[in-house]
DNA sequence: TATTGTTATACTCTATAACTATA
DNA sequence: TATAGTTATAGAGTATAACAATA
């Protein structure tokens, strides 16, 4: 018999719901969410600020407009998430001197160590998430997730 | 070579933050929702009030608190999305006779219409998003996912 | 003209706190 | 006391439209 999401809920027909995998992929992924955020709230980060942050702190200089592309986000949203990160002194923006419409962004002492903390928090969470499938199964889930991520449309 | 997101930004230094599932579960979420939405913006649905509508259809006199176990989202949150539904007569509120504090919940006309044509797009958007995956690797990714989910972390 | 950043505004999904009514 | 529903409010993440500055 196959794995189902019925089990949880016996008392409701689910009508096929559950063979829709978005559903689950919701699911998971904000409860992986949730649980994060609440990990963060002490170093008054969310998650995807935690997200620029890495990005930032390994290409140190980098454009918003970098990022929005990477996180297939709009730049606007981008902005968002650097001006609050700018905001609690996580983050610095210069402007560029070769083109100046560009501001390059740097990390600052504050944001490193938020993101080391941040860091360990998301690998343990992970570790944890994946902790039923064996070795296999989670190398065989990342394989197909990124098969999957590399021809999604994007959003254009 | 194991498949990688770096190939898409060859630019920026990912350092490692490609290894968390997390990102790439976000990403897809997010474009599969942003897709939908917009296909369902003519039948003045999001996707989330779809699934709560497929579960009264299928469930008639479903009371809020079952839906909330099912989602695993709080009541409040259920009601909100009942009360769009309500107000766009997707849906009708009728007051259990056994318990008068519940009300079960149940599908109208324009509802059961609505329903049908999402549900079209729903299976299909799904099997566009999963069309690089052999039917072996479909299944596969299915069973993974639903193993993750079912000894996922609850909320509380 | 095209690109980068910005501002203003709005929508989707979710939560917590506090309330009413009923069991 | 516990459960069902409700109201009010807020926060995270995202978008579009419109603009300024620069290339």
């Amino acid at each position: 018999m196959p794995l189902s999401r019925q089990a949880v809920t016996p008392e409701l027909d689910l009508d096929g719901l559950d063979r829709v995998l978005g559903i689950h992929v919701g699911t998971i992924n904000t409860l992986l969410l949730s649980r994060l955020e609440r990990q963060l709230e002490t170093f008054k980060v969310t998650p995807k600020q935690v997200a620029i942050l890495w990005l930032v702190n390994a290409n140190p200089g980098v454009k918003q407009s970098d990022l929005s592309r990477f996180f297939k986000i709009e730049r606007p949203t981008v902005h968002q998430f650097v001006r609050q990160l700018t905001m609690n002194g996580h983050l610095v923006s210069e402007p560029s001197k070769l083109d100046r419409r560009a501001g390059g962004l740097w990390i600052t002492e504050t944001g490193a160590a938020t993101l080391t903390a941040a860091r360990e928090i998301i690998f343990t969470d992970e570790a944890d998430l994946l902790s039923p499938l064996t070795a296999d199964e989670q190398a065989e889930l990342y394989r197909l997730i990124i098969k999957v991520y590399l021809s999604a449309p994007s959003r254009t």
